[in-house]
DNA sequence: TAGATTGTTAATCGATTAACAATC
DNA sequence: TAGATTGTTAATCGATTAACAATC
């Protein structure tokens, strides 16, 4: 069984394998080994093993992983068995891809609400979703009952809208912004931060790494 | 001095600690102590001494650190101090807000040739720099010396792509594609996977959690 | 000098991995 | 049953943190 203390790394694990699994039964695969997966995703089974444990015991020794149970079992685990709402703020050249974005609804991840400050912008439909101003961010996200946001806005605002969307009741961020956000406990907020990314790529390239 | 094995998250944040000096440059603060500069980032202060510990020694015992000298200290160790040539490959919704990301010059991460498959794309001109058909990638990549390389394509062509970029001299590649690509050694590979970190989101929010 | 803060060591904490007994 | 592979333990590895001597 073994609960208690999950590291991050193995929720993000977790999804990779949960992707890898939806590939599996679209290709109509019944079973797998932890050892096919590991190839499958690059990281060892012996890991991937460890990882499941956290969550209980979904295998069956001598053969393996029935692929459609694995599947169920972890879509349950990451709480992707409902429809999520998903409140995005800023609509601008990354915004406007997030929204096309067709993984997300893929993955259950539905932009429900989206908030942008240009005039000009307020009021377009995208994908049936009404751009509306930030003003009404907090009223619309709490009626919504949206418990995920994503901020894509200039830095500048990226706390005060961080901190409407924790007033209008979301309880984890994404955001785009490179920029250091306070949190208040339980809130979980994750970052993605390009230019860090490139930069350790630039580190590398540069040879001093080794 | 201590050198040798340097943590991957330890670039992640000195690259965190680079844009926070760039911050307080521009604000005219002359210097910092690593305990103010941790309440700036949101990172321990004996994490920040470690950090730079493996690439030298940059303050000064009972004042601190010198904000115009850290800078640029940093910004030589994470190779910033040239410009570098950027491909990006794909130019859909995420790969047109990419190329229109202002903190990649910020940075100094140029775009300076971006591959579409697309003919009615190709031919654009976007920043001055025109979006070129893919078959031309391998040859513009290795002539422009291009080391780095972004990847925003469909998932099925996401491996070739970047076996193209890597055969073109690419040492690192950023790929926004949610899918596992075999990288010869010696060439990074720096993924962002952004239904993961939705994901992580949503088992948080889920409150299975804790 | 006295006070302050770095740079570094050593202790702690946590995550990965190998190995294997349990068991399908 | 014999063979295979899981689930789990214990060993290893690596990263974070506290503490403090060095020193500005």
């Amino acid at each position: 069984m073994g609960n208690l203390k999950i590291p991050e790394v193995t929720i993000i694990r977790i999804s990779i394998y949960s992707r890898y699994l939806s590939q599996l039964k679209e290709k109509g695969i019944r079973d797998i080994t932890s050892e096919d997966m590991a190839r499958g995703v690059g990281i060892k089974s012996a890991q991937i093993r460890k990882d499941l444990s956290y969550f209980g015991r979904f295998g069956s020794r001598g053969s393996g992983y029935n692929v459609r149970n694995l599947d169920q079992q972890i879509l349950q685990i990451l709480g992707l068995n409902t429809k999520w709402r998903v409140s995005l703020v800023g609509w601008g050249n990354l915004g406007l891809a997030l929204s096309r974005y067709r993984w997300f609804k893929e993955r259950r991840f539905y932009l429900t609400s989206i908030f942008e400050f240009d005039p000009e912008k307020v009021g377009t439909f995208i994908d049936g979703v009404e751009v509306m101003s930030i003003e009404r961010l907090e009223e619309v996200a709490r009626q919504n009952r949206t418990l995920i946001g994503i901020i894509s806005v200039p830095a500048p605002v990226a706390q005060p809208i961080a901190d409407s969307l924790i007033r209008a009741g979301v309880r984890g961020i994404l955001s785009f912004v490179p920029v250091v956000l306070n949190m208040p406990p339980g809130i979980e907020l994750r970052i993605v931060d390009l230019t860090a990314n490139l930069e350790m790529l630039a580190f590398h390239a540069q040879g001093l790494s080794l």
